[in-house]
DNA sequence: GTGCATTTTTGTCCAGGACAAAATACGTTG
DNA sequence: CAACGTATTTTGTCCTGGACAAAAATGCAC
């Protein structure tokens, strides 16, 4: 790869790094890194490999590192990130605990990431890093005629996220690899529900997600297994403000509201913004509350957190049954 | 709509309204507008009535206003904006005849902006408006049977975006009625497009936009079109780094690049960042930009702009008939 | 009108200070 | 020794007010 990649300034860091200007400053103030040049006019230029470090601390920072550490650290981060993340996403991060075992042996533990799961997810990542579109269209395609969209989301895609995203710390996939794979399986999934029957009058959900979250994927998953299941799904798209779901909701006369959190949202904010629109939602409505962030909103009241893709069916199970209670009370 | 909207802090008006912090507190000290309210840290609170203000004068912003003048009026803006954007928004927006012609009686032109196109349009504007998706869907999914993917997606998709983009300003429409019906154009423009035969080997186009550039709907738009005309499409999603742009190419050794920007993309960083990609890509590569913001790179050498959709196959065209010539140059 | 120079407009960047909420450490008690 | 409440540290975001360059508009000579 002989291009060159040009310094950027703060501008661009924010966008591709998705750390505000503000942070950025205050961690050269702080720690003393990024220690970018400066132009002519004295503004900060960022080298391609600064940013490239930046993306990663991102990355660990989403699963519950301290920048403070991170930051320390020279690259046995690579180490912490790979062996760590794996044994760790899937729970809710026990906080702390991470970097206090380093004391370990690294090598000791059985966590080491890349123990296949399934031959399928190491053939998948084969064919994202092969560039081969045609053929990985193809593998998935199989895997989900195969195993049903039900299997499919939760067994494929949902450990496929996770492995692709560890390949990329590792620096095995680069970040538009990781595009096209998101891409596919967007593709696919929608594919999938514009084939399924028009969907019952059961519980109407909207589904979207709050100004500044836009990963789709896992919301997309959530809808998925939501309309296989007979629910009418009302998909919003990303990043409608707060009131406009409000609005969305009493429109459509939604029985349940449905957000994702990943994992890289500002976690202050959360648990206000869930708050907010619980105050603004009528008391009837349901809000649930999925993706890799939503833990931080265990805290507020009336909302249920679901914290696996199953959890969604079984919230969903669970507001049938009580439905079904509340016209027979009614009925008596 | 008796929902109360609390006030929001700088952070949540910048994502709520595309501007910038900075931004905001420079149009504060400047134009004495917006004047938030401050919490008891002397932190700023802007009103509901304010953000909403803001997001109107964003739109107007990027269809060629300038700030400066839309800040001072009252409510003439609605005049302004509803009458004027109809007729420029086609074309590049000639900029500064806009206001200057505030001179002329307001209602004697005959651009009154809702003169109904399409009695289809004014179809689907009232049934976004009457929150009925399944009759949405199947006015859409008629529609493009009855046209066909080409026509459908230049005469009637293209129409409409502008359409409902005009009833936002006029406070017919809201922005989550606006995010139900992207939602459901992409649904069936992807629906569509996996639908048709799997690609022939002809160009190999990468389709993607830059990083905090998130409207896909264009994108999505051309690529049905591309693909609908034989090329093989790769698609990226959004957001990617320019640099990923550049690898993505090489590694699928793309033969164009097509990127999107839209109206509101920051004006001043669409000419630095094609020309930066178009730095970083091979030169044999060519590299298209289309949507509403791409006038902004006429200026950058070795770039193609296509002003309209029907552009992008004019330009398909083209590159087939190039790439003819040359194997036979090569041959001879 | 057309082309060029000048002025205004406008968005983004900088420094360095401040503060609250979250995370962590600590000390006490059952 | 575990549980729990209280200090302390960490960390992101917000503040003020100044500066500057690129884009847009204006003025001016031709």
């Amino acid at each position: 790869m002989s291009i060159s990649r040009p310094p950027m300034n703060i501008g661009a860091v924010e966008r591709d790094t998705g750390l505000g200007k503000d942070t950025l400053r205050v961690w050269e103030r702080r720690y003393g890194f990024p220690t970018p040049a400066r132009d002519a006019h004295g503004e900060r230029l960022y080298s391609a490999e600064q940013v490239e470090r930046l993306r990663l601390i991102k990355r660990l920072i989403d699963q519950g590192h301290r920048p403070g550490r991170l930051i320390g650290a020279g690259s046995e981060e690579l180490t912490l990130l790979s062996a760590q993340s794996a044994t760790t996403t899937a729970m809710p991060t026990p906080p702390g605990d991470i970097a206090v075992t380093t004391d370990d042996t690294p090598a000791s533990a059985p966590s080491t990431a890349s123990a296949a799961v399934s031959p399928l997810i190491d053939r998948v990542l084969a064919q994202v890093r092969g560039h081969d579109l045609p053929l990985l269209r193809q593998t998935l395609n199989q895997a989900m005629l195969r195993q049903g969209l039900h299997r499919f989301v939760v067994e494929t895609v949902g450990p496929l996220n996770v492995a692709i995203g560890e390949a990329w710390m590792r620096g095995e996939i680069e970040v538009f690899e990781e595009h096209l794979y998101t891409e596919q399986i967007t593709t696919l999934l929608r594919q999938a529900m514009a084939s399924l029957p028009p969907a019952a009058s059961a519980p109407r959900i909207v589904l979207t997600t709050v100004p500044d979250e836009l990963h789709t994927l896992g919301l997309l998953m959530a809808q998925a297994l939501l309309a296989l299941d007979g629910a009418s799904c009302i998909p919003l798209g990303t990043q409608t403000p707060l009131f406009d779901i409000a609005m969305a909701a009493k429109a459509h006369q939604a029985h349940i509201v449905a957000l994702s959190f990943s994992a890289s949202f500002p976690t202050r904010q959360v648990a206000p913004l869930v708050a907010q629109l619980r105050d603004m939602l009528p008391a009837q409505t349901e809000l649930w509350i999925g993706g890799g962030g939503s833990e931080r909103a265990r805290a507020v009241s009336g909302v249920r957190v679901l914290s696996s893709l199953d959890a969604a069916l079984v919230a969903l199970d669970d507001w049938r049954r009580n439905a079904v209670l509340e016209s027979a009370t009614l009925a008596a």
